[in-house]
DNA sequence: GTGGTCTAGACCACG
DNA sequence: GTGGTCTAGACCACC
């Protein structure tokens, strides 16, 4: 389900973090289903547990998912995963684009980059 | 000509790094001008020189700038220059798009949010 | 494994980098094994961790090795030291043998010298 | 004549020397010829006389040139600089080829990639 | 334990 | 004056 690269330079809990949230976001994981056990991810990727922890309690405070003592970690409801999935990548999107006129480009240019790489994108 | 992030959680030579690219970028330091010396550069921002002289060499590796030992550092020519400053935007925001579309917008959405965006963020 | 050479004019990071360099290529460094920690090489030639440090950084900037946070550092894949040892050498010879060209050397004499030094470092 | 790279990581008086060794291999400035003096090189190269005198003694200290108090320097006797010349390419193609066994390729590997090579340079 | 970063201060080669 | 290098020692995040 997660594939680790040690050749990433963020630090581990942060890339499985990553890949979670994707994977909610794409609906692999549904609102409202149960997150694997700490320990068992842990033993699938061979990682400690403490890594994997701490990843979920960030997806925790984030507001991805919520756990319930004694019974594990489950997907925030369906209408929290959308509006989350639209803020965060709302901000991925405008951190580029605001670089992009801090870095001098034009209105115009920034937009008809943006319409270019989209097509390079999903022509993959 | 260019202040430090306390706050910031990176490294403070990647964030001299960062603001230099970008006064580059625009022009604020015009190609073949020679850049503040190190030591000066670590006077005015109150880090030490050895800093100002990773990012410099940091710059160096990517093109940026070139150095003359005995004589200063000096910004790339303009064409060299420019060429980078596109290939280092066409990355970033390839990377923010792609990440649009992995976590499964599809490409009218990601399209239409750059487009609204880009209008926010140039009305600034 | 290592030595460093104080009548050598060029900087100790170089050395040891290029030393790194010459293990990774004759095998004494196994693709995807561990390098010896910073520290620990640090100690065994008796100077600051901090060259060691910039020594990998150089090495991970040209893809030899790359490093994991909290883990250590490691050899490439064996494809990629393949490749970077054949382009490495090639440069190396053919900045060699332009010289001898730029010196005003015939191509028939310079290919003669080059057979004649091969069969003399061959035979050592 | 002479051109200074400024993006050339050598120190300048090393280039000179360079540059001249060359000059005097390939004859333009032939056996026995008179050199241009320190200050007439320096205006013309827009550095220091120092740096020109620096070269000087270089190429004097190796016998490429000799001086002659108040009159100036000269180029040293033409079978001298043939024999430097030779001896000096020698070096410089041992050098390049031991590298390539200490990086462990075989004797035939090597002796290709310098015939190959050296097709490629003479043809450019 | 690992590497990453930063400091403060030193000496060197170059021009 | 410039940048380049090295030392000694510190603190940090990560695993």
């Amino acid at each position: 389900m997660i594939t680790i690269d040690y050749k990433d330079k963020r630090p581990l809990f942060e890339q499985v973090t990553d890949k979670l949230k994707k994977l909610i976001f794409i609906g692999v994981l549904p609102s409202d289903s149960q997150l694997p056990s700490v320990r068992a991810l842990a033993v699938e990727l061979s990682i400690t547990p403490n890594t994997i922890a701490r990843a979920y309690h960030q997806l925790e405070s984030e507001g991805f998912i919520f756990t319930v003592k004694g019974k594990g970690c489950f997907v925030a409801p369906k209408d929290v995963v959308v509006s989350l999935k639209e803020t965060d990548y709302y901000k991925t999107l405008k951190a580029a684009i605001a670089e992009g006129r801090q870095a001098g480009f034009s209105k115009s240019k920034v937009l008809a980059l943006a319409k270019q790489i989209t097509e390079e994108v999903y022509n993959d």
